[in-house]
DNA sequence: TTGCTATATTGACAACATTCAATATAGTGA
DNA sequence: TCACTATATTGAATGTTGTCAATATAGCAA
């Protein structure tokens, strides 16, 4: 007879992810996830011209993705004469980590 | 007069990155990361009501991104009664923070 | 200068994601 | 059974993202 309740309510964790979930974003995208294992895995810069030649997407789409790795500051770039090569930035995987660890991590005080 | 190339080629790292980016798409939201770090910081299970109460969204929305997340296999559910209680699955971070790794591995051999 | 090449940007379109209203389902209790 | 509540699903509208063609920019070389 009296109100229903169906627990204790629990308190949402209320902090502001929309740069966590950007971050993420950036990642979310299996041409995007591709660029960044190769410039993990070449420990030196990539040129530009081995994405475009090695993906089956257009020029102006892998600039697309570049960019958004950019945006995301996963990646810095430098130009030398006509071309242009990318590197993983500093701390990026730290960076990604991090954010991780700040969703998942329990309260430490109730 | 000959060819130009900017570099000797890179190699592409060529995998099937569609999973995983299938994996952080499902993060790539504030509203799933504030339900993610909610039951990361509720040890013990949490009920829809409290997100419907406390997120700013209707209840098909937030019940849409359970789905999503329940689709990612990131956490489970258990229904009793009327109410359906949520938690974060197990290994769910390990799972994403394997993820990770495995996109920034360096090349063990050249 | 002109012509060529590598990369970036713009603009349009299609594919996909987020949101909500309406409805369906599944449980409780009388 | 009926009435009620919590959650899920469907369908439509809107917003965002991925893609490509066309164009712009920046550098090299003649």
């Amino acid at each position: 007879m009296s109100i229903q309740r169906c627990c204790p309510p629990a308190k949402l964790v209320k902090r502001d992810f929309e740069p966590t979930a950007a971050l993420f974003k950036a990642v979310a995208d299996p041409y995007r996830l591709t660029m960044l294992a190769t410039l993990a895995a070449n420990v030196h810069e990539v040129c530009v011209c081995d994405f475009t030649d090695a993906l089956p997407l257009n020029q102006p789409t892998v600039s697309h993705h570049l960019r958004v790795l950019r945006e995301a500051e996963l990646v810095t770039f430098e130009r030398r004469g006509t071309w242009v090569y990318y590197r993983l930035a500093a701390g990026a995987l730290e960076r990604l980590n991090a954010a991780l660890t700040a969703v998942f991590r329990k309260k430490v005080h109730v």
